[in-house]
Parts: C-alpha cells; sequence; structure tokens
DNA sequence: GTTTATGCAAATTCTTTGCAATACT
DNA sequence: AGTATTGCAAAGAATTTGCATAAAC
C-alpha cells in the first residue's frame, strides 16, 4: 500500500507543523477550512500514526489529539511517548511535557501503550 | 439539593464495590441489567462524581470508567487521583495503580485534573 | 405534598465506513 | 492504467437532555 502525496496531506501535516502543539479533528478542520472534509482528515490523521509520523493521544474531554513525532521516528524507529500533554483549560492549548515518565508497573505486568494527559493552566494564561 | 437512597444508586454502588475496579457504563449495564435504565446509569455515576464518591477516568478508547474513591475522600476531603489507572487488553479489568505520580509540570503552571492511563498485560493474562 | 430520581425517546458529539468519483504515480 | 485517496452521506458508538411519571422524604 503505496502512499500518494495530496493536498489534504501536505495541508494537515502543516498545520500540525505550524500549531507546534497536539491538535484535535476540530481544531483542524477550523484550521482548514470545509475546503477538506471531516472524513478525509481523519482518514488522513490515522494514515499519519500508522506511518508513525504522528502520535495520538486521547484528552480527558473524550477526544482525540494528534502531535508530530519530533523526538520519535528519527531516533531509532522506536516511538518514547511516555510523556505527559497538558492542556490549558484557558487558552486551549495542548502541549507535549518532554518529560520521560519512568512507569510504575507492577512486576508480571507490561505496557503497549502509554495516554497521560493534564488539565491545568498554563503560565501565560 | 438533597440526595435521596434509591435503588440504581445502591445498585451501582455496589457494582463498584464488588468489581474493586474501575467500571464503564457498559461494564456496569451488563452488571445491572437493562432493568436499570442507561440514562439513569449515567447520572448516578455524575452524581457520585459530584459527591466525591466516585472518580472518573477517561480511557484511551475514549470511554468514561468509573471507580470508588477508596483512599481519597476519608482522608482530609481531598482527594489524590494523581495515579495511572492500568487496563488489561486481554481480561479488560482496570485497576487502580495506588502510585502517586509527581508531575513534571513547568514554572507557573497549574494542575486541574489529572488523567493517567495505560493499556497492558496484566500478570494473570 | 414537595422535590429528587427514574424511564423513555430523542438529540448531540465524535468517529468511522460504504461507495462512487477523483487524482496521484 | 491502476490503485490510493477523496467527498458525500449515512451509520455507529458514547453520552446527555427534555419531559412526563414514579418514588423518597
Amino acid at each position: 500500500m503505496k502512499r500518494r502525496n495530496t493536498g489534504p496531506k501536505t495541508a494537515v501535516l502543516g498545520a500540525l507543523k505550524a500549531a507546534n502543539a497536539a491538535l484535535s479533528h476540530d481544531m483542524l478542520q477550523s484550521e482548514l477550512g470545509t475546503a477538506i472534509n471531516r472524513a478525509t482528515i481523519y482518514r488522513v490523521l490515522n494514515r499519519f500514526c500508522e506511518d508513525g509520523r504522528v502520535h495520538r493521544i486521547v484528552g480527558d474531554d473524550g477526544k482525540q489529539y494528534f502531535a508530530l513525532c519530533l523526538n520519535c521516528d528519527e531516533q531509532k524507529g522506536a516511538h518514547n511517548h511516555n510523556h505527559f500533554h497538558f492542556k490549558c483549560v484557558a487558552c486551549g492549548k495542548v502541549e507535549c511535557l518532554d518529560h520521560e515518565i519512568a512507569v510504575p508497573l507492577p512486576d508480571g505486568y507490561s505496557l503497549e501503550r502509554f495516554n497521560g494527559w493534564i488539565s491545568g493552566r498554563c503560565n501565560s494564561c
């Protein structure tokens, strides 16, 4: 399944780059306008996740957020997503808190996915 | 707004106690049967959260899970929910990992809600 | 007898999917 | 030409809400 370069794909990627933050579908949609279809945005995002270019976080609002994998794929193919994401309740921005978390798993437990989320107020708000 | 004792309320509370785990709505529903209405279960859970008897966690499946506040309210009225919740992808059980997490917040940031979630495999699976 | 809580159905919100049409390579 | 990708509409899943009825206190 070879990937192709298309408008929606580069638009979504550009928006994520420009935002330098994690964006939800509706954030992207209002950024990109209705010219790009809702379903397309979801599909583009899911493909980016499969390809390891983007990681997905679920917020405490139950919604999915997407952020570029900055320190992930370039390293060694392994993702290091064991960090928290912080959403400011005032300005709405979602940032990666680049601080690897040591997970306190009981003996015999194995980790498959990590989803750390904090809501609060950022220093500009 | 005074609270009243009703069947659904005690049924939900009993199920949460018996499970000794965090349960989602559909887990509760199948536990309690269809005699208790879907909307009622949601309303009971939301009231429990308001009253601080139960805490709510959002899973990486985007669904809400509810667990009794065991070490929370009795202490000093303050909740300590800065712990992870672990969902086993095999057996589906969601446990509280009772280990207070020190959150690495940047200067000037304040915490309002903590939502830590890990998916993986537990020691029985 | 008040007022909270329930049940039912319908509405909302977020996300996915089927299918025909479009556009990369 | 061949196949990945899009758009549109519709379906699905999780949760909430309006309103009349029932049940605590």
